[in-house]
DNA sequence: CCAAAAGTGTTGTTGTTACACCCATGC
DNA sequence: GCATGGGTGTAACAACAACACTTTTGG
């Protein structure tokens, strides 16, 4: 009889326009081990729930927070994660939208809180090595399908686009040649709204059209940001 | 107290230059349930081996086969993917070269066999499922990480780079344009041995450079295959 | 000398980069 | 009228796609 438990923990991000930076969701574990100390959402998988549903059920449960994009990212199965038993934990990639940023600690945990990616606490069991796989993975995989969106308000200024990929790359950016790029792939549309933040011209309200990139992708297209 | 077991299963590939056709090893299963019916290699992870542990020792003993590349691919967990107990499967994904087609059934498998991608008999479990994933994903990756060369001898002519990326991508593709791309990335060193194939002018050899591709990397260089 | 497979360059087209000034708003 | 952020075009350069004839070998 094996003794192998089974968990999922989710590396959630969400993106502060304001301040320019990438968050992720973590939780203050109330129980041993590593208690106090901070640690991925997570929990162990029911018996006649999916992984996904575990995922969701453990968010919920943890910080209240529904999620808006959610994909397995690894299977982190080292004999020796967990001090007590084996664990053997399935780990998700999730992304929210700036306005769910609302959080309430509950039953399992003592807070939940946002912390900026550069400013993490020492986190309990190998969740460290979780975030940078997941880090990893959201920054490779926003130059090539567009789930940078999901971290944007559905309507959202173009700026706010251009400086999301500035911050999630590291790099500066063309503002005329990321337009002109990805206004070519035909998939954003530009709405007959203004946003004024307060300062400055106001700007256009655009909105990723997912119906059009399902036809790009259909007809062999692709998003692809490069720089 | 959880009841769910943890297994890996492995969807291994192979090349066949000879008829350019991509292979899938398979094993007929000796036991309930599903026996008799062709599935994948792998079986139930022990309490002390880590996952990638398990596949080498499964794919050991079912096939007899060592491994040239290996990588997770991903992990299912439906609740009844096992008609018995509810069973998560880590599933891998590995590539061999084809001088290392041999295969040798044994203990827990009647046989193990290759199988030609669009000949696959019906499948075990989710198994077609897996299959199914694992394909994508080589179809994909084989695009921007040159995997493809660990299906090929060490030394080859270039014409079975060339066919191997015909098969693999279904499509034609330009021989003067290919190798272009392909040497000037400098990955790729041209030796002073020549390979007759029997018939028509012979070949030179060429080798991969590893070395050379992580410097590549560490320059932010890619390996990208478009068309 | 014929069949089979390997080898090789040029040109047009397309996509990518670099770059700087004017515009609309609030105070 | 000034500070702030938004909006826009062009030209040089690099990458990619299309395309067909010659070479070397074995029989």
């Amino acid at each position: 009889m094996q003794k192998i438990y089974v968990a999922v923990d989710a590396v959630v991000f969400g993106y502060d326009r304001q301040y320019q930076q990438i968050g992720i969701l973590l939780i203050k574990r109330k129980i041993e081990p590593f208690i106090n100390q901070w640690a991925l959402p997570g929990g162990l998988v029911k018996d006649e729930e999916t992984l996904e549903e575990a995922v969701s059920r453990e968010l919920e449960e943890e910080t209240g927070i529904s999620i808006n994009y959610l994909e397995q990212l690894y299977t982190f199965g080292k004999v020796k994660r967990d001090p007590r038993n084996r664990v053997v934990s399935v780990a998700y990639f999730g992304l929210v939208r700036p306005d769910i940023f609302t959080l309430h600690a509950s039953t399992d945990a003592a807070a939940a809180e946002w912390f900026e990616i550069n400013k993490l606490p020492p986190l309990a069991f190998d969740h460290q090595e979780i975030v940078d796989t997941a880090l990893e993975r959201l920054r490779t995989k926003v130059r090539y399908e567009p789930i940078g969106f999901e971290l944007l308000e559905p309507k959202f200024p173009f700026s706010d686009l251009e400086k999301l990929y500035t911050t999630l790359l590291q790099q500066d950016i063309d503002r005329r040649n990321f337009k002109k790029k990805l206004m070519s792939l035909g998939v954003i549309e530009e709405l007959n709204e203004t946003y004024t933040s307060g300062l400055g011209r106001p700007a256009k309200l655009y909105r990723f059209n997912t119906k059009q990139y399902f036809e790009l992708k259909s007809l062999g297209g692709s998003f692809n940001i490069n720089t």
